[in-house]
DNA sequence: ATGAAAGCGCTAACAC
DNA sequence: GTGTTAGCGCTTTCAT
């Protein structure tokens, strides 16, 4: 079909409706004042011609473009994927559409992509991790628009933050699978830096499990993010090779955890009984699988729902003195089958 | 920080390197005639004022915008994830931007943000499916810019189409069950017309069972989609009750397969021996699971990767004649211990 | 309730 | 190689 002719403007409805441009412009936004008969007769004409709004001269002449840019790390990863569901979902009345990107996990590409995504003014902008290049962070301190941090809890943020601590996340953990009994736990995943929220979660272990007078020396290396189930089966495979008395394992993310009680099931070891599993992040995988897989609930979802709200705030209000603001989440422990004996549950 | 003043224009960084607007335009460009010193300066300014272009004055006077448009069924499936990076990559060199957009599984939300994401005046479309409201349909055909619809073989493409048989891949998985020995075969999911993907597969399982004179009659419903695991765990239950001499299942997707292998698992059913579990995906799950399950494989990535190269191809191409061209996959079919015993393996 | 004029930030087309 | 002019399609502002 692509029929090549330019699409109809303002302009041709105009002609069509024997109004001017400027009514035509007002008959498409709900607020404005226009006759309804006028309005009725413009939005005919409109749809004879087949004339869709051009909202980037909208934007360019209004100064709104209607996006809120977001960036985060992967396409691919049902958590991100509930975060921007949240975020869609929050914005979508207020007429503000997400323009979305991802960073393969890199602050390099995060740089690249910020600058790409800045370069269409869009009206805040959402970005996964408190840790970004300095020229990147220069950007979004120059944008003039809201900046949301989420997923982490930035030292020293940029502007508004809705995050909750990777590092408590596993601390969480760790003092759970304590209470079971288990003194023997390793951690797999976290070893890059390049994965900030996992390199996080890792601190957290590691400082949790010293305070507790325990070893803290079991960490099974994975390769850099996006870790796939795999990564996490052979992780443990490894695991067991170095410190078979392991007794219970904390992993970076729940497709980790998977992959570990998987590799588990073909070694003969016996989950929870001879190892504890547990994961992070509440996929569905971790809920339904034989066992169901103890697991840290970070509300995806309500990160993206919240800074949808907090965006509003900011874009309304014109409050530019008191931003700073953080929200901090409270991750949950959701306890299951994987750590804790079916007796015990 | 959100420093309100708004930033820079090319005229503002004209000025601080002291040349003319165009001449700053044309830096911008890699392409462009342009003194290699007098780039540099032009560079070394825009960094010194942290300009960034702005690209929707940009494709507002160049009638480019960048933007390619596409909408998925759901930002939370791994395979629609996975065509999005490949159209992304396919794309990313040209300079070409995706603007993603979901439906939720809904003709009536796909002609919502169609007309929401035309409005940005893409240069061209990607669409999941083949079945659209004629409103949509309409737009889609008007919008003058190349339409590809993927994931589908529709009867009448719009333009052009990168997609595969759903019905085949049914037809490949039942006909592998048969001759493994199974007779007894039911179908999981598909029973919705909303999702026309998983239709079909339905469809195609039916078929090809009464081609080879089965019984085609073992179906069970599933809510629309999307379809969680554990709403196949139900189904494969809800089966169970009404036809316990079942054999195999087909599942209409890969989370629907595992759902069901869970609640073998829970309900005492070995499988492959008492029964046999295929999905549809290529899902990294079905992949690693014990017993991994057998699985067609619609080459997600492919389908983005293809769909750019036709972009490029009708972008640069005046063919607007030999437009209509069909680009069809061949899924393949992943044969796993989930169907077959590991000795026969 | 509607219209006219000016301009958003950029680039196409042409001049020099 | 660089500058000038005009204008992309819309909305702001002011007038009526």
């Amino acid at each position: 079909m692509k029929s090549a002719r330019k699409p109809p403007t303002m302009a041709d409805v105009a002609r069509e409706a024997g109004v001017s441009p400027m009514t035509v412009s007002r008959a498409f936004k709900s607020d404005a004042y226009v006759n309804d008969e006028t309005r009725r007769a413009i939005l005919l004409a409109a749809d004879r011609l087949g004339y869709v709004m051009d909202s980037m001269a909208s934007g360019l002449s209004s100064r709104k473009t209607g996006f809120v840019a977001v960036t985060i790390p992967s396409i691919n990863n049902a958590n991100f994927a509930d975060t921007v569901r949240g975020l869609t979902d929050g914005l979508l009345d207020k007429g503000l559409q997400v323009l979305l990107g991802y960073t393969n996990y890199s602050l390099e590409e995060e740089e690249r992509l910020v600058r790409q995504l800045l370069t269409r003014r869009p009206e805040a902008i959402v970005v996964t991790g408190g840790k970004h290049t300095g020229k990147c962070r220069a950007m979004l301190e120059n944008a003039g628009i809201p900046v949301i941090e989420t997923w982490d809890l930035p030292p020293d943020p940029i502007d508004s933050v809705v995050g909750f601590s990777n590092a408590e996340a596993s601390a969480m953990i760790v003092r759970h699978l304590v209470s079971t009994g288990r003194s023997k736990i390793a951690f797999l995943g976290g070893d890059t830096s390049r994965d900030t929220r996992g390199f996080d979660r890792r601190r957290g272990f590691v400082r949790t499990m010293q305070e507790l007078k325990l070893d803290a020396t079991r960490l099974a290396e994975i390769g850099p993010p996006p870790i796939s189930m795999r990564e996490g089966a052979d992780a443990l495979a490894r695991l067991m090779a170095k410190w078979p008395d392991t007794e219970a394992v904390v992993c970076v993310s729940d497709l980790v955890a998977y992959g570990a009680l998987t590799e588990c099931q073909r070694l003969g070891i016996e989950v929870p009984g001879e190892m504890a599993v547990a994961g992070f992040g509440a996929y569905e995988i971790s809920d339904i699988c034989v066992p169901p897989i103890t697991s840290v609930d970070p509300h995806c979802y309500q990160i993206g729902l919240l800074s949808a709200g907090r965006i509003l705030e900011l874009l309304s209000d014109e409050e530019d003195g008191k931003s700073h603001r953080q929200t901090v989440l409270d991750p949950g422990l959701l306890i299951r089958a994987s750590t804790v004996s079916p007796e015990k549950a």
